[in-house]
DNA sequence: CCCTATGTTCCCAA
DNA sequence: CTTGGGAACATAGG
């Protein structure tokens, strides 16, 4: 209410426009990153530069640079700058990106929008823990990722090995593995039939293969189903994902296994809700 | 009022 | 040094 207020006085655009929010982890962030580099071309300039929240800081730079398609990094993403910068853009919990024309509109929960000479691009965010900010190199020192580099079981199972944690919080360190979240964490497990609250020094190479196989194969279809949408993901363009009708056990505490028929049980792990099934997975 | 939330960071204790 | 717990960030929904 604040934002809009701060925004009425600012410019003279039309009421909010109702729109959800959202969550990513890699596939989403991924299936962004496909889009934006479609929309972005070889390069597209920053016309004029809206922040709506000073918690993002001076983003007033951008304006007549050139951006181009971003790579990602974990859930991140990179847009390089003409200058030689970066913008960096992580969406956290509730960020999105939503590109359209909608230039005389004020989107619900619009805290950052860069235009173009066609089109315009738009961060919401509901609970505003996203950050965008422009840097000067990219980061060096990388965690392996699943869906970009060839990840090996056994480079996993050696770097488990001298840790004292559980698998499930393994799959969550993005200093190790970058992209995975709580969502496909316990898809992840479930299809590889191994119990989340395993000690990852005691996986065996065998064990490890199943994590790799089966996280390759869940990010894939994710990305190519461009995301789970539970409650309110949305695409680039607006459009929900097609991955929740997918989902083996997430959010599914109570519900038969659909291996087993076994009711799928829910416990912390690490602070995040985990849900597996006591009788596949081992 | 209670609880939950697809992420990350920070402080503190064991 | 490591790990886990809890709080924080801020908001919405059940």
């Amino acid at each position: 209410m604040l934002l809009w207020q701060r925004r009425k006085h600012l410019d003279n655009l039309a009421p909010p426009v109702e729109l959800e929010g959202t969550m990513p982890e890699l596939p989403e962030v991924e299936s962004l990153s496909l889009a934006l580099k479609e929309v972005l071309g070889s390069g597209r300039k920053i016309l004029r530069t809206l922040v709506f929240d000073s918690k993002l800081g001076s983003l007033d730079r951008l304006a007549g640079d050139t951006l181009y398609r971003p790579e990602r990094i974990g859930k991140g993403l990179y847009f390089p700058l003409a200058g030689g910068d970066f913008l960096q853009v992580h969406l956290r919990m509730t960020g999105r990106l939503l590109h359209h024309s909608l230039s005389r509109e004020f989107l619900r929960y619009e805290r950052l929008r860069l235009e173009f000479e066609e089109g315009v691009l738009s961060l919401l965010d509901p609970r505003r823990f996203a950050t965008v900010m422009v840097v000067e190199t990219i980061p060096q020192r990388r965690a392996l990722d699943i869906v970009k580099d060839q990840v090996t079981a056994e480079e996993l199972w050696e770097r488990g090995l001298r840790k004292g944690t559980t698998i499930k919080s393994f799959l969550l360190d993005q200093s190790i593995l970058a992209g995975i979240g709580n969502i496909y964490a316990s898809e992840i497990l479930h299809r590889a039939g191994i119990d989340p609250r395993r000690a990852v020094s005691s996986l065996s190479l065998t064990e490890w293969k199943a994590i790799l196989n089966s996280a390759s194969a869940i990010l894939g279809l994710a990305i190519s189903c461009r995301g789970t949408t539970i409650s309110d993901w949305r695409d680039l363009f607006g459009r929900p994902g097609g991955y929740q009708r997918y989902l083996k056990v997430y959010g599914r505490e109570g519900k038969p296994c659909f291996r087993c028929g076994q009711l799928l049980k829910r416990l912390k792990i690490g602070g995040r809700s985990t849900y597996f099934c006591q009788v596949c997975q081992k």
